[in-house]
DNA sequence: TCGGACATTCACGTAAACGTCAACGTTGCG
DNA sequence: CGCAACGTTGACGTTTACGTGAATGTCCGA
């Protein structure tokens, strides 16, 4: 009945085992290396991809980015040109004993991530700017309760039941 | 030269006004009529579709939702039933004169803000994690940037400029 | 009343982000 | 080594959210 067939290989997880630990399909994995979002991933002898702690943890970016902040996938591969690029400052890295160099190196992956904070900072004050709104709403709303519970005569608003707009 | 042609009617805007007031095309604003994300726009004689301050209101809600919080027209048609009810709601609470009746009725447009609250409130909250990890990140790079100023032998972190997955 | 700017309703086209099916190869337990 | 479960690459289909005409009607200042 039950056929379990883990791969061999130590910590490499095959497409499938990566999708529903993320939640995602094979489909969409594949897709995203395709359009270039992930390096091509390493295959086994037969060509199966196998995927790393650091591919899954790139997935489990990807997917945070696309469900929770709503990204579409050309922002968020903005998001990671970044990342390509930071990969790229990782061998001059190692490639150079220079001390200037290697601030530099550090500093521009330092403004990097900044910039991706600020994106994302971006987006929080819009959603706050939001919240605030129905804050507002709500506290209309609470005005009217008020009136009710004095027993006053309901204020012709024009929004009796306090809109939402 | 200049041709500009407004409508004579007092407040009532049409299509192409709403929309560059907005930042939307017309071809939107019609769609989100097509899919009952508006009721169906009051017109002219001669059909022409005249929006008022509500419905102008209403689009900016709905392009906040697009485009800041980056919902779905199916998640924001989720987020509007409420208002759809509380449209209804309106009526009722013209309708009576009840004092416990119209308390329910603004207790429950209260529950439903609420809920449109919680919504934006839980992206805000996942949006918030990732800038956590971003943050980390990039205190892990400002440790690195301090190993090197102290001259010391940089620790093989086995990514040296500080990756981000 | 006439013309140009704006509007209307089909209807088809498109880009993004996958879904789905076919035809075929791989892995690995029994 | 057999075969069931899983993988691979095309390639075409689908949904969402509109774009883009075409054919036609409306509004309104000159």
């Amino acid at each position: 009945m039950s056929h379990a067939t883990p791969p061999a290989e130590a910590g490499l997880l095959r497409i499938q085992e990566v999708a529903s630990e993320l939640g995602l399909t094979t489909r969409a994995i594949r897709y995203y290396e395709e359009i270039g979002l992930l390096k091509p991933a390493a295959r086994t002898e037969g060509a199966y991809r196998l995927f790393g702690p650091d591919d899954v943890e790139r997935l489990r970016f990807i997917k945070g980015l696309r469900d929770d902040a709503g990204f579409s996938l050309t922002e968020i591969a903005a998001l990671l040109e970044d990342e390509v690029a930071r990969a790229r400052n990782r061998e001059r890295f190692r490639a150079t004993d220079d001390r200037d160099e290697r601030r530099a190196i550090v500093a521009d992956a330092t403004t990097r991530i900044d910039r991706q904070i600020e994106t994302l900072r971006g987006k929080i004050e819009r959603l706050e700017t939001m919240v605030r709104e129905a804050d507002a709403r709500r506290a209309h709303l609470q005005q009217h309760l008020a009136e009710i519970e004095a027993a006053l005569e309901p204020v012709d608003h024009h929004d009796a039941a306090g809109g939402a707009r």
